[in-house]
RNA sequence: GCCCCCAUCGUCUAGCGGCCCAGGACGGAGCCCUCUCAAGGCUCAAACAGGGGUUCGAGUCCCCUUGGGGGCACCA
């Protein structure tokens, strides 16, 4: 691919909640203008005061700083090409409707909601393809200017040719060809005066010097009037890519709301503040995205800095992914363990604060990297070690007892493990196992039963970090207390 | 209904005419390691949607069919 600094933008409209479509969007703008050296923005698109949604922007900021995409020029950052919110361009889109308007390129209509919504039932009756039927096209350009003038309500329509085809360039799907008669006089400058996003995406790409446009391909079917509105006005064009969409796991077809409920449920999501919440972290997000769209042979484990050394629009794919959990899961944990302990450890802590345990930095330390491996979320630091945190721990009586072995059996073995264990002056792993190991050897059983009821009876569970290693944390007081009492529960058995 | 896009293992993908009886990853199965659970190592099963062309040669180029997706707003 050609490395000649870009600048790329993000364009959301603050209208919702970060999901991973838009999220990978914003990763692939950022991982080209990295990859080349030139400059990422981000853009409000806030024309549409209807479905504007209060905090949505900030949800937006937030989740880009927490996925590490940083940008170079923004709404509240600054840039030499500020504002970056539309509402506050307005003036720049009229300058430019007015351009239009007067080259013959965008007329004045003075059609109401109410004869556009007849016409519309009226084509969909006939079987044809609903669209505007050109009625203030025909209209003389001298009385359109008089009743504009005179303060009539009208909207400002692009009007665009009506013969011969309409060519254009995706990077990723080649050229793509529209036949003119099809397509349709959309609405650029709405009745409150605010352009739609076919006028502000494009005046503000050429006003912000945009080279490379990364966008949904939702944006596939308005795209030859995008192209035509640049060239009308003779603007330069960008670079185009139409990303595809992200469908759910089945494959068919995006994401309901049920089903997103569904999916949140099952400890997974679409939105990227709920992802943090859930426990999963920026790499690992950020690794299953970026391989969504685009493949990479091997190694397929990467930072974000890997990716941009690795990024290439020319290895992008055109076609839908299915979203699939499983694999954020394994990217989620690959990324954990890459992490060292001062790193990991801090980011458990709110995990263990949620649960109501207080922790104190030291045993965090030490219980960290006995856990990391056994992390897919940075939540399930709770099930494997919110015991570490407790006072005492609640064994279940029936767990106790060693397989194939007797409840007298087992309070036995506890009570040869407790001597063995009380004669040392501290419990460490180098000088615990040793003994216990002979212990076992003694018996003649498996490791697995008696170090189970040792298991059981200091951590209280079943599943749980190396049973050595969490003894020596735990101290030789409450190992000693826990093992008592875990023998007088067998013995009441 | 109309327009446009897409099509390799279940999923994400490598492949840009011969290196492919198709490679990697997730998931699945099995084995090893092992104090539980993980992690790790090894192995296995698993795909070029179908049909026509072009070519000495096609997963790779073209066409059709089928399937999937997106869009058809004074929303983005």
């Amino acid at each position: 691919m050609d490395l000649k600094p870009v600048r790329v933008r993000f364009a959301p409209s603050p209208t919702g909640r970060m999901h991973l479509g838009s999220a990978r969007t914003a990763l692939y703008c950022y991982l080209l203008a990295r990859r080349t050296g030139g400059q990422f923005i981000l853009r409000i698109e806030d024309t549409d005061r209807k479905r504007f949604v209060e905090g949505a922007e900030q949800e937006l900021i937030n989740g880009l700083r927490w996925l590490g995409i940083h940008y170079d020029e923004g709404p509240d950052v600054g840039g030499p090409y500020a504002p970056y919110r539309q509402t506050e361009r307005q003036q720049i889109y009229q300058k430019w409707s007015n351009e239009l308007v007067a080259r013959g390129h965008a007329y004045p209509c003075f059609c109401t909601p109410d004869r556009l919504e007849k016409v519309r039932q009226e084509q969909q009756k006939q079987k044809q393809t609903p669209r505007y039927d050109g009625l203030c096209r025909q209209l003389d350009p001298a009385e359109a200017r008089r009743r504009v003038d005179a303060g009539e309500k009208h909207v400002i329509r692009f009007k665009m040719p009506t013969e011969g085809q309409t060519r254009a360039v995706d990077h990723m799907r080649g050229e793509i060809t529209w036949e003119n008669a099809q397509l349709d006089d959309a609405i650029i400058i709405k009745s409150d005066g605010l352009p739609t996003y076919h006028l502000a995406a494009m005046t503000d790409d050429f006003e912000m010097k945009v080279t490379h446009v990364i966008r949904g391909s939702e944006w596939l079917s308005t795209f030859p009037l995008h192209v035509n509105i640049i060239r009308a006005l003779g603007w330069p064009e960008p670079v185009w890519m139409h990303l595809s969409v992200f469908l759910k796991p089945s494959g068919k077809g995006k994401m309901s709301k049920r089903e997103q409920a569904a999916a949140l449920g099952d400890g997974h999501s679409i939105f990227v503040t709920d992802l943090k919440q859930l426990g999963y972290i920026p790499a690992g997000v950020l690794n299953w995205i970026v391989l969504m769209g685009w493949g990479v042979a091997e190694d397929d484990v990467m930072t974000l800095d890997q990716m941009v050394q690795r990024f290439d629009i020319d290895h992008l794919t055109a076609s839908p992914a299915a979203i699939n959990f499983a694999k954020l899961d394994h990217f989620n944990g690959t990324h954990i363990r890459l992490l060292d302990t001062p790193t990991l450890a801090p980011l458990l802590k709110p995990f263990f604060a949620a649960e109501g345990y207080t922790v104190d930095d030291e045993t965090l330390l030490k219980v960290t990297p006995l856990i990391r491996e056994r992390l897919v979320t940075l939540d399930d630091c709770i099930p494997f070690a919110g015991w570490f945190f407790k006072e005492s721990v609640s064994p279940n009586p029936a767990d106790l007892v060693a397989k194939g072995l007797t409840p007298a059996n087992s309070a036995a073995i506890a009570n040869r493990a407790h001597d063995i264990l009380s004669g040392l002056p501290a419990i460490t792993h180098a000088e615990a196992e040793p003994p216990l190991r002979a212990l076992v050897e003694e018996l003649g059983l498996n490791p697995n039963q008696v170090f189970g009821i040792l298991r059981v009876a200091v951590t209280g569970q079943v599943v749980s970090p190396p049973l050595f290693e969490s003894m020596e944390i735990v101290g030789r007081e409450k190992v000693l207390a826990r093992i008592r009492a875990a023998i007088r529960l067998l013995e009441t058995m």
